[in-house]
DNA sequence: AGCACGCCGACT
DNA sequence: GTCGGCGTGCTC
C-alpha cells in the first residue's frame, strides 16, 4: 500500500538497502515508537509492494516526503562484518549492492511452524491379515526403532500404502521423528590422526594461526596424498576446541561423499553442509545454527563465505586454484579471494590448500604475504613418477595417427607386465574440425563460429562452445562433393580407433564427460578401471583427478602443447597445472610410475620445468618472464569480450578498453568462441569480462572507460578477475 | 526482482 | 482496428 499511510513526519530516516539490482541505499522514515539501528532486517514500500531490506546507516536521508519503514522483522540483525564485506565485495566487483546484499540475507523465516517429518514404530500385534509385503515391513522395523516411513518403505521394499495400512491396522504407531541435526557439535579429540613429522610440523603451525586469532593467509601445497586434509582438520579442530566456528570452502564438485566420510572419521559427526541442493527448511535452520553460533564447522561451496557467521575463527580454501571458485554471473566474484577479505574483515587466519597453487597465490606467498607451508611429495614413500618427452618432430607418428613409436613401445611393455596405461588428450568428440577436401569447406558453429567436433558415437556436430548441434551430412553442404568430407586432428573417440589398431588385445576404454550412459555409469566405470578391469584408458580432463587407479604404471600425453597456444593468459598456468596433475596419476600404486609427454616443441618452458620436477621451476620462469616484459607479476591484462549478436561492436570496446588501460599490448581480444556457455546463453546483449591482475587500478580505468565510451551505467557486466591483495 | 510504459506483428 | 510480445526504466 502507498500513499499517505506510508508517510511519516518524526523518528529520524534510515538508509535501508534492499537486496534487488539497486546501487544505493534509499531512505526511509522511521515512524514513531520504532527504534533501528544498522544491520535491522525491516520491511519496507518498494513501489506499489512491501520488500524486505536492510537498514545500512542512519540518518543521513534527504528529507522531504519520505515513505516510512513498514515494520521491523523478527529477524536477527546482519553483523557488521557481515555488512562491511558486502559493501566490499559491491566496491570491489562493481554489481550493486544490492545484488551483493542478496547473497547475504536471509529469507524472512516461512510461515507457520515446521511440520515434523513423521515415522513409525513396530507397537502392536500383526495384523489379521498377513501377506509377503506386509511381513517384509514388519521384519524390516525389527526392534522397536522409530524409522522413517520412506526409509522403511525403501529398506523392505514395499510401497508407502502397505505401511499406512500397518498403521491401520495398530501394528505401527506413528510418532514425529526428532529434527536432523544440520549441525551436530563436532568432537576435536574424536580420532586425532597419526601425522608425520612434516604433517606434524605444518599442523602446528595452523594450529598456531588459529591460536593467534588474527587475519593472516598460510599457503598450504602439497600433493594429492601428502595429507593436506589430514593437516588443516588440525586447525578446525582446534577452532572447535576454541569455540568458534570454522569455514571450510570447497569446489561444488568437491563436496562428496569421501571429504564428509574423512571429516566424520576425524571428528565423530558431519560437518554443516551448504551447497545449492541444500534447500528450504534445511537451509533455514543450519543458517540459524550459522548465526547462532551452534554450527561450529560448515563446508561448503562458494556461497556459504556470504552465511552469518557468529564467530569466525578459521577460513579454509580447500583447492585455492579451482577455477570452480570463481562466479561470473549476476555478481561476480572469485570466492577465494573474497575468502581473503571476509578473513580480514574478521580478523580471522585463512587457509589456502592446493598441490597446483594459482600463479597470484604463489606469489604473495614468494612475497611474504602468505605463509609458505609445504608437504613433503608424497606420504608412505612412494616416489613421484618420472617424466620423459618425446619430441614429435622425430619421433613422427604416420599421417592420421598420433601415438608415437616410443609410446607405442612404452605401453606395449606396459601392457606385458599387466599394468594400466592412461592415454591423456584433453578433447572430446572423435575430431575438432571437419572439412571439405574438394572445396576447403570447414564446418563452423553458426552461433559461435568456432569449430564444429565430429562426435561420431552420438553422429553429430557439435558446438563444444554454446552446445549447438547438428547431423552430420554425406554431402559437402557448399560444394556438394560425395564422400569428400574429411575428420582433422583427434579426439578421444578417434585416439581409441588407434589403440584398437594398435593393441588389439587391449581392454581399452574411453572416459569423458560425454561418456554414454551419464555419470552413474562413469562412476561405475571408474571403479572398474580402478579394480583394473581395463588395460588402456583414454581420457579427458576428467581422468586427472579424482580416483585413484593404483595399477596404472605409464601416462601417455598426446599432445602436451594443446593449450599452450591460446590466448588466455593463464594458458601456461593451467596447462601446467592439469599436466602435473595428469601425470601424478602413474605410479600411485606399489609401482614405480612414469609419463611421456609428445610435443613439438620440448624446449617450451612449461614443459621443461615440468620434467625437471620441480615446480619452483615453472613458477620463477613463469614470473621472471612477466617481470622482464615490463607486465604485472601474474597475468597480463586480459579483456575478454563477448557478444553474442555484435561481434565487431564488441571488439571496438576491447580496443577503447586497451587504450584506457594504457597498455594495448596488454589486452587480448577473445572471440566469443572463447567465452562460457553461460555467457553466450545469457540475456545480456554485451558483457565484459575483464581479467586483471595486480597492479591495475581496476576502479579507476574501468570507470574512466565507461565514462569515456559514454555507455549508460549498468548496461556493461563485468567480471573481475583479480588479486584483491592490492587492495586490502 | 516486479511492474509499468512503449512500440511493432497476428487476430476476435 | 486491438491484444500482446518483451526491451527499457524505475522503485526512497
Amino acid at each position: 500500500m502507498s500513499g499517505e499511510a506510508d508517510r511519516a513526519e518524526d523518528g529520524g530516516t534510515v538508509e535501508v538497502l534492499i537486496p534487488l539490482a539497486l546501487d544505493q541505499a534509499y531512505s526511509y522514515a522511521v515512524p514513531p515508537g520504532l527504534v533501528l539501528a544498522p544491520g535491522d532486517v525491516v520491511q519496507v514500500p518498494l513501489g506499489p509492494r512491501q520488500t524486505v531490506g536492510v537498514v545500512w546507516e542512519r540518518g543521513a536521508g534527504r528529507g522531504g516526503n519520505l515513505k516510512a519503514v513498514t515494520a521491523k522483522l523478527d529477524m536477527p540483525p546482519l553483523d557488521g562484518a557481515l555488512m562491511k564485506l558486502v559493501d566490499w565485495v559491491a566496491w570491489y566487483t562493481l554489481a550493486p549492492k544490492g545484488s551483493v546484499l542478496a547473497l547475504a540475507l536471509r529469507r524472512p523465516p516461512e510461515d507457520g511452524p515446521e511440520r515434523p517429518k513423521l515415522g513409525v514404530r513396530l507397537v502392536g500385534a500383526p495384523p489379521a491379515r498377513m501377506t509377503p509385503a506386509r511381513a517384509r515391513a514388519i521384519a524390516a522395523a525389527e526392534g522397536g526403532l522409530l524409522i522413517a516411513k520412506s526409509a522403511l518403505a525403501e529398506a523392505a521394499s514395499v510401497s508407502a500404502a502397505v505401511i499406512d495400512a500397518l498403521v491401520d491396522a495398530g501394528t505401527f504407531a506413528v510418532e514425529p521423528l526428532p529434527r536432523e541435526a544440520v549441525a551436530a557439535m563436532p568432537d576435536p579429540d574424536h580420532a586425532a590422526p597419526a601425522l608425520s613429522e612434516d604433517q606434524a610440523a605444518a599442523a602446528a603451525a595452523l594450529v598456531a594461526s588459529v591460536r593467534a586469532a588474527t587475519y593472516g593467509v598460510t599457503l598450504l601445497e602439497g600433493v594429492t596424498g601428502s595429507g593436506k586434509t589430514e593437516v588443516y582438520f588440525e586447525a578446525v579442530a582446534e577452532a572447535v576446541r576454541l569455540g568458534r566456528q570454522s569455514l571450510i570452502l570447497m569446489p561444488e564438485i568437491a563436496l562428496t561423499a569421501q571429504f564428509i566420510d574423512r571429516f566424520e572419521a576425524r571428528f565423530g559427526v558431519r560437518p554443516g553442509l551448504w551447497h545449492s541442493a541444500v534447500t528450504g527448511r534445511r537451509r533455514e535452520r543450519l543458517q540459524a545454527a550459522i548465526a547462532s553460533g551452534e554450527a561450529k564447522v560448515v563446508a561448503g561451496a562458494r556461497s556459504a563465505l556470504f552465511l552469518p557467521y557468529r564467530d569466525l575463527g578459521l577460513i579454509v580454501v580447500d583447492e585455492e586454484h579451482e577455477a570452480a571458485y570463481k562466479q561470473e554471473d549476476g555478481v561476480a566474484y572469485h570466492a577465494r579471494d573474497m575468502a581473503v577479505v571476509r578473513g580480514r574483515i574478521e580478523n580471522a587466519p585463512v587457509i589456502l590448500t592446493s598441490a597446483t597453487p594459482s600463479l597470484e597465490t604463489r606469489v604473495n606467498a614468494e612475497r611474504g604475504r602468505y605463509t609458505h607451508l609445504k608437504l613433503p611429495e608424497r606420504f608412505g614413500g612412494r616416489t613421484l613418477p618420472t617424466l620423459g618427452l618425446v619430441d614429435l618432430r622425430q619421433d613422427k607418428p604416420p599421417r592420421g595417427r598420433w601415438i608415437s613409436d616410443t609410446l607405442a613401445k612404452a605401453m606395449t611393455a606396459n601392457l606385458e607386465a599387466g599394468e594400466q596405461s592412461l592415454l591423456f588428450l584433453n578433447r572430446r568428440g572423435y575430431a575438432p574440425l571437419t572439412l571439405c577436401r574438394d572445396c576447403g569447406h570447414r564446418f563452423q558453429c553458426p552461433n559461435c563460429s568456432a569449430w564444429l567436433v565430429d562426435h561420431r558415437f552420438r553422429r553429430a556436430l557439435v558446438c563444444h562452445h554454446c552446445g549447438h548441434v547438428e547431423r552430420r551430412p554425406h554431402e559437402c553442404p557448399q560444394c556438394h562433393a560425395q564422400e569428400s568430407l574429411t575428420a582433422c586432428g583427434p579426439g578421444v573417440e578417434r585416439l581409441a580407433e588407434e589403440v584398437a589398431t594398435l593393441f588389439p588385445q587391449a581392454r581399452g576404454i574411453v572416459l569423458s564427460s560425454d561418456f554414454p550412459g551419464g555419470t552413474e555409469r562413469l562412476k561405475t566405470e571408474l571403479m572398474a578401471v580402478a579394480s583394473g578391469e581395463f588395460d588402456i584408458v583414454i581420457g579427458t580432463q576428467l581422468v586427472a583427478k579424482g580416483h585413484n587407479f593404483p595399477g596404472m604404471t605409464l601416462v601417455g600425453v598426446v599432445d602436451a602443447d594443446l593449450g599452450l597456444t591460446s590466448g588466455d593468459p593463464r594458458a601456461a598456468e593451467r596447462t601446467f597445472q592439469v599436466l602435473r596433475q595428469v601425470t601424478g596419476r602413474a605410479g600411485r600404486g606399489e609401482k614405480p610410475g612414469r609419463a611421456l609427454l609428445q610435443t613439438h616443441d620440448p624446449a617450451h618452458p612449461v614443459l621443461k620445468a615440468l620434467v625437471s620436477g620441480d615446480p619452483e621451476r615453472f613458477y620463477a620462469a613463469e614470473i621472471a618472464a612477466r617481470e622482464a616484459a615490463g607486465l604485472p607479476p601474474f597475468g597480463r591484462l586480459a579483456a575478454l569480450i563477448v557478444s553474442a549478436n555484435n561481434q565487431p561492436e564488441a571488439e571496438a570496446h576491447a580496443r577503447a578498453l586497451a587504450r584506457c588501460a594504457e597498455a594495448p599490448e596488454g589486452v587480448a581480444v577473445l572471440g566469443p568462441a572463447e567465452a562460457p556457455l553461460a555467457v553466450l546463453r545469457g540475456r545480456h546483449r554485451m558483457r565484459l569480462i575483464v581479467k586483471t591482475e595486480r597492479g591495475v587500478d581496476l576502479q579507476a580505468y574501468l570507470r574512466g572507460w565507461l565514462a569515456r565510451c559514454g555507455k549508460p551505467k549498468g548496461s556493461v557486466r563485468v567480471a573481475v578477475d583479480v588479486d584483491p591483495q592490492s587492495f586490502l
